[in-house]
RNA sequence: GCCAGUUUAGCUCAGCUGGUAGAGCAUCUGAUUUGUAAUCAGAGGGUCGUUGGUUCAAGUCCGACAACUGGCACCA
């Protein structure tokens, strides 16, 4: 009998539970369920599991899977279930809740180990594979998922119905791990960090800034397009602007913030949305000024937790390509259905098509009325459905000040990054007291929405690198063309060769050093460059290049004037 | 921030049970003038993340701190 892999990955769970109890009797249990790729179990003990221990738990694993032994379910009362778990602190408490909830209690039985569970499970232990898994790892994991409670030890195992299943997802994890963008960017000379000096901050080099400015070029031209004026404001400013706007208060502790010489606190800034209010608070606006889109392509500086760093994709100083939309109430779903076009066909041009997106609601902690969340929440899903994009919804995700869309991609080992987001918000235009004269001649209150497309840049270009395991499109390449000539006898050629590039704008260099054409193919190749172009006696002769782009082993040959015209169309950004 | 692991040359990594550091690539110098994924030879380069401790002796053992990696929490 076959079942869903979900099935098989819950009733692996179940075995690794029973293989931990046998070998470490006093532990306690507190729940394990499938995820993607594989399921995870997570154990409270004394004992600090390590990977000395993944084989031995394997190896317990396999002994109870061939003992064919039977995945038994019952429902019982309360009372026997209280006195089935009296020593598992963590089922005791689900099982308060489940029967406060008044759901029936559920019990699955799988030799030793008797586990509070809804199941379903495979019949018998001979229905599971005996090599289609391998323990991953192990990390810690709270308790409910409440940094406030215990931390408990989680064990990750990645689980197929097959060995060979099993055996290509872990070729493909090691696949993956070669696009990784941090090693991408050395491998490219695209950017490095400075761990000692500047912790979560990247210096980008020449090349990596150039992918950084053409994101930016692209970004500015698509919004021009759409309708944006674009502003610029201060890095550092008051720290009363930032309690004004709330957020001092919610995220104090993440601002980099300090005294100057006159006693004024400063505070680097954390998001623009304060600056673009200040902009548009600057003068009288009238309803015929709005919708107001008001971009900026701002650098924030965000002190996180040390143990969210992660390569580009999070960072503590970035530049979002942020914009703030400021609009009548009823221009707000009409605003939100065109950025979320805008994202998702930007989205399209970078080879992004599977693009997940996310409804995050109204969170506990929160500012504003529930009229206005409901007509905030409402105006979002409306603009989704309307135009017929799935999404799923955050519950108690979004932000203090309203609700937001999150648009996710993934990175290469498919891990989920926020990149794009729309939020509506109800609190800067209450809070900095801004407002347009209607038709009416009267004030009102204009709605502001916040939207980032990259999100940000460092983390866009992360998952972009990931992406195409760093062989970008020629309109993004830093080096769209290499020149290498045979010999130093064609080096003139060469700078020729690269003078007509550069002159017509394309950015290309000339590899004269003193190595084999063998040595440096493999070199650029290695970087990534996209096209190696080759001169030597025949070329020189004949003005002409032979080219080798990578990836592809067969060269061509085309005249110098073609290849330019070529590059120049190849090399503009698809607007 | 929390849990676990890691930190040795610019990069990738070796260094067994403690006896004062190695390789390949890169760099520099010389030779070579090269036709599509590594030309040959020589040289230089490390206070072994930082800092305490144990020891006659610490890259190696123990502690603290930092950074990084994988998770968890957080993500305006």
């Amino acid at each position: 009998m076959s079942y869903p892999i979900e099935t098989v990955r819950h009733s692996l769970a179940h075995v690794m539970a029973a293989a931990v109890k046998k070998l470490h009797p006093e532990i306690k249990f507190a729940g394990g369920p499938a995820i993607e790729n594989g399921f995870y179990y997570d154990f409270d003990t004394d004992y600090r599991f390590s990977e000395e221990d993944f084989e031995k738990i394997e190896r317990e694993m396999r002994e109870l899977i061939k003992s064919n032994g039977r995945f038994e379910q019952r429902i019982v009362s309360l009372d026997e279930a209280k006195k089935l778990f009296h020593d598992q602190p963590y089922k005791m408490e689900w099982l308060n809740e489940y029967d406060a909830a008044g759901e029936a209690l559920s019990i699955y039985t799988f030799r030793d180990f008797t586990d509070l569970c809804r199941g379903p499970h495979v019949e018998s232990s001979k229905d599971l594979p005996r090599d289609g898994f391998k323990i991953r790892a192990v990390a810690g994991a709270y308790w409910k998922g409440d940094s406030k409670n215990k931390m408990l030890q989680r064990i990750y195992v990645d689980a197929f119905a097959s060995k060979d299943e099993l055996d290509s997802f872990l070729k493909m994890q090691e696949e993956a791990a070669k696009r990784d963008n941090r090693k991408l960017g050395r491998e490219m000379d695209l950017f490095h960090f400075e761990p000692e000096f500047a912790p979560g901050a990247v210096f980008w080099h020449d090349k990596g800034y150039k992918i950084y400015r053409r994101l930016i070029e692209y970004m500015r031209a698509r919004q021009e397009r759409a309708g944006y004026v674009e502003v610029c404001t201060p890095g550092v400013m008051d720290r009363s602007l930032w309690e004004t706007s709330g957020h001092w208060e919610k995220y104090g502790a993440h601002n980099y913030s300090g005294k100057t010489e006159d006693g004024r606190m400063f505070c680097i800034k954390p998001m623009n949305c304060p600056g673009g209010v200040l902009i548009y608070r600057n003068e009288l606006r009238s309803y015929r000024d709005l919708p107001l889109r008001m971009a900026e392509f701002g650098k924030v500086n965000r002190y996180e937790a040390s143990g969210s760093l992660m390569g580009l994709m999070r960072v503590r100083e970035f530049t979002q390509d942020d914009a703030h939309i400021f609009c009548a109430p009823e221009q707000m779903e009409a605003e939100c259905i065109d950025t979320l076009k805008l994202i998702l066909d930007i989205y399209k041009t970078f080879g992004f098509t599977d693009v997940k997106i996310y409804l995050s609601t109204r969170p506990e902690k929160r500012i504003g009325s529930d009229e206005i969340w409901d007509l905030c929440e409402k105006s979002l899903a409306n603009a989704l459905t309307a135009h017929g994009y799935a999404f799923e919804i955050n519950p108690g995700e979004g932000a203090f000040y309203g609700p937001k869309l999150e648009f996710i991609l993934r990175d290469a080992i498919g891990r989920e990054w926020q990149c794009g987001t729309i939020q509506v918000d109800m609190n800067l235009p209450e809070r900095f007291d801004i407002s347009y004269i209607g038709e009416d001649g009267e004030k009102h209150r204009p709605v502001m929405l916040h939207r980032a497309l990259f999100g940000s840049i460092e983390r866009f270009m992360g998952i972009l690198l990931e992406n195409h395991a760093g062989n970008l499109p020629l309109w993004l390449s830093p080096e769209p063309v290499v020149v290498v000539p045979v010999s130093e006898k064609y080096r003139e050629y060469a700078e020729k060769v690269v003078a007509d590039l550069r002159g017509a704008g394309v950015y290309a260099r000339a590899d004269l050093r003193d190595e084999k054409v063998n040595y440096k193919i493999r070199e650029l190749s290695m970087a990534k460059t996209p096209i190696i172009a080759v001169v030597g006696e025949k070329e020189q002769t004949d003005k002409s290049v032979t080219l080798r782009r990578l990836g592809v082993e067969s060269q061509d040959v085309m005249p110098l004037d073609a290849f330019v015209a070529q590059m120049v169309d190849a090399i503009k950004m698809p607007l």
